[in-house]
DNA sequence: GACATATTGTACCTATCGGTATAAATTGTA
DNA sequence: TACAATTTATACCGATAGGTACAATATGTC
């Protein structure tokens, strides 16, 4: 086992600045050049090491998926917190990735995931592009079908059609983060999501406060 | 006035055909070759008649946001339906158009917004893509500004945050149409919406159950 | 230091991109 | 029928796409 040159790059690095251009531009409306520039290496180098565009692609979007949506999913687990906080804990972090960016970036599924219908990405990358899209959703599902204070609130029985609800806000949060919206306009979307599915940090004053009402008109009623 | 070879096509017809190339490929996947073939003319009648790919693009979004967007608009001011009834049958009317199509299309300014963070599309193309994205959005915020129900409610203080949120979940929707899901899966997150801004049909039913359990344990109460 | 191994830089390949020059074909007017 | 006007079809333009051949450069082992 004789050496040879060393390469004169760090790969997670570069795999890292491949996966930025993706997020930015999508995988067709990344280059070869735009790639090799932000890498920092040249294309005999890139071809050598990562293979082709689709192969370096499937590189760039599993680091991806292991950084931005394995590491968030602890929020949905963390102890000693309510459903409620966890969730909005979690869609907060989503959020917040989705509006990191100085240009906002969105999120790098939705925003690759808009070229798969058009037919124009390779197969492979496709699946994956299609499996990373489904695990928030998973995520969400399996939360809310496992967790005992979702199942005491009822969001067991319609679990899927939840964390649709939850998944849908974050992608339409995705496309008007891309748009330039920032995290303080978006923030209410996310309140407002929460509570569509009756997870609302408010419902509970809400109804403290109905009571309370509702307890007076009563003891009107008595009284007249 | 001498006449001379009449066109061979349908000015209207090839502009439709072209927006539906565009709707499925975006701005910078739709190929000269992929527009011609659909709109069965050939190049040179294409730059004739439409000028270059830019000014197509442009006078197909046009008649995407006439046809698409502007006559959709009067479901929000339809006479005799409440608010609630005339919001979703505006919602429900998009996210039929977002799932029409035999592979999933999503949204003609979703898709092409996508690609206008990338900078691959020219700016005045770039520039009205924004404003039909926001051309939804606003519309949304007028219903809720000046709707009298809409005040009664108490939608209208927070008009901005509210038309953000169902112009959010529309843009999910889209992205989600995009992807196969179909519309029987995406009616519930609609539903969902309606109801994390307090426009639910089923909120007045919940909140008479409610009042019975109170008024019930309020006898038991005074009862003991 | 000689040699095998691996990485680098430069130049090049074919295919396709948006866009156009030019001539053949079709129309109305005189 | 002759002519002017307009649209068609074919072929082509330079630029860029993804991908590669090849020689020069740098490393390890003997």
């Amino acid at each position: 086992m004789s050496g040879g040159r060393k390469k004169d790059f760090d790969i997670e690095v570069a795999l890292q600045s491949a996966m930025q251009v993706f997020w930015e531009k999508g995988y067709i409306g990344a280059s070869m050049a735009n790639l090799t520039e932000r890498m920092g290496i040249n294309k005999p180098s890139l071809y050598s090491t990562f293979g082709n565009k689709e192969a370096l692609f499937l590189q760039a979007t599993k680091q991806y998926c292991d950084n931005k949506i394995e590491s968030l999913a602890m929020l949905l687990t963390a102890d000693g917190l309510s459903l409620q906080q966890r969730l909005r804990n979690y869609m907060m972090a989503v959020l917040s990735v989705q509006c990191e960016s100085e240009q906002g970036k969105g999120c790098y599924v939705v925003q690759c995931q808009s070229e798969v219908a058009s037919g124009e990405i390779p197969e492979k990358a496709s699946m994956l592009l299609t499996q990373a899209g489904e695990a928030v959703k998973d995520l969400l599902i399996a939360t809310l079908t496992n967790d005992q204070e979702a199942k005491t609130l009822g969001l067991s029985d319609d679990a899927e059609k939840n964390a649709l609800c939850l998944s849908a806000t974050l992608r339409g949060t995705a496309t008007l983060a891309r748009c330039g919206y920032l995290m303080s306009d978006l923030e209410s979307v996310i309140e407002h999501s929460l509570k569509g599915i009756g997870v609302d940090h408010r419902e509970k004053e809400r109804l403290v406060l109905m009571q309370a009402q509702l307890i007076a008109e009563t003891d009107n009623d008595k009284r007249c």
